[in-house]
DNA sequence: TCACATTAGTTGTAATTGCAACCAATTTAG
DNA sequence: CTAAATTGGTTGCAATTACAACTAATGTGA
């Protein structure tokens, strides 16, 4: 039995790769208006908080593997963050490349400003799925986020 | 019985949010690695070229609705196309300010090669789900969209 | 131990983005 | 009808991004 060709049209819309950069541009930009509003944050700026709130004493390095953020990207974010005194750095004694990130008390406070709202957030957004729907959502994500780590 | 409060930390490889924006990000430049390498061809530059194969002789205004890309950027994408001579564009007689866009011949057949291997892609990635599975992720994923569109 | 490779982080630079201002055509309201 | 508002599209400009080149510190092997 022969093999369909594939369609020779695409259909956007229904595309699982467009859906899901579509969805979640939509979400971070939702999410990120948050903080952006109340303390002129970016997404990128916020992610690396998040990480030093998790993972205090951290390196760039370590953010950048964490974070997917891109090294000279994350150089400058890490220098607003630090001009505006919402994160310390200082040298590792032990390598002294190395640096040692840690929020401010300015940045701490901050961080615990915004977490309850992104948890918030996250609540408002699943709030269209049942209990067993959220938990099957995230399985999947997972199991997707891995293979395509694969392909 | 008291609500406990919000975590004071954010766990970010679990918060929905980003996971959606790692996966979403991963999977784009895995899809677009395709076309950049033998089209040079940007993600921007595909997706108008997608609508047009299923919508010809939509005006720029039409393919920002569906496909999100801000008007200035897609107003210099469209002149990259058509300098390479992938699309065509004439303005519409009833409206003089709309334009009218269409696929080339040479934007046609880039378009009949690369719908066969973005169906491919997506038929890879979606391998790690069953049949069922492919359609319950479908159908959270439009859930979400919807309810994050009323947020 | 000393050249060579690797790693952490910064910087130069060109391309891309996003917002606002803008122009021209069309629609709407008085 | 005509002034004002709206719409489709382009452009200026400042900020952001991505990639490569670079510096400095550390690790490695002959």
């Amino acid at each position: 039995m022969a093999k369909f060709p594939a369609p020779p049209i695409l259909t956007l819309e229904r595309y699982m790769p467009y859906r899901l950069s579509i969805l979640s541009n939509k979400i971070s930009s939702l999410v990120a208006q948050t903080y952006k509003d109340k303390f002129a944050i970016s997404v990128t700026e916020w992610r690396i908080m998040a990480v030093l709130g998790e993972y205090p004493g951290i390196s760039a390095d370590e953010i950048s593997a964490k974070t997917q953020i891109e090294k000279s990207i994350l150089s400058r974010a890490i220098a607003r963050l630090l001009k505006r005194k919402f994160i310390k750095r200082e040298i590792s004694a032990e390598d002294k490349r190395r640096s040692v990130i840690t929020l401010s008390d300015t940045g701490l406070s901050v961080y615990k400003e915004v977490v309850p709202l992104s948890y918030q957030h996250e609540k408002e957004l699943l709030a269209c799925f049942t209990e067993e729907e959220q938990q099957q959502f995230s399985r999947l994500i997972d199991r997707l986020y891995q293979h395509a780590e694969t392909l």
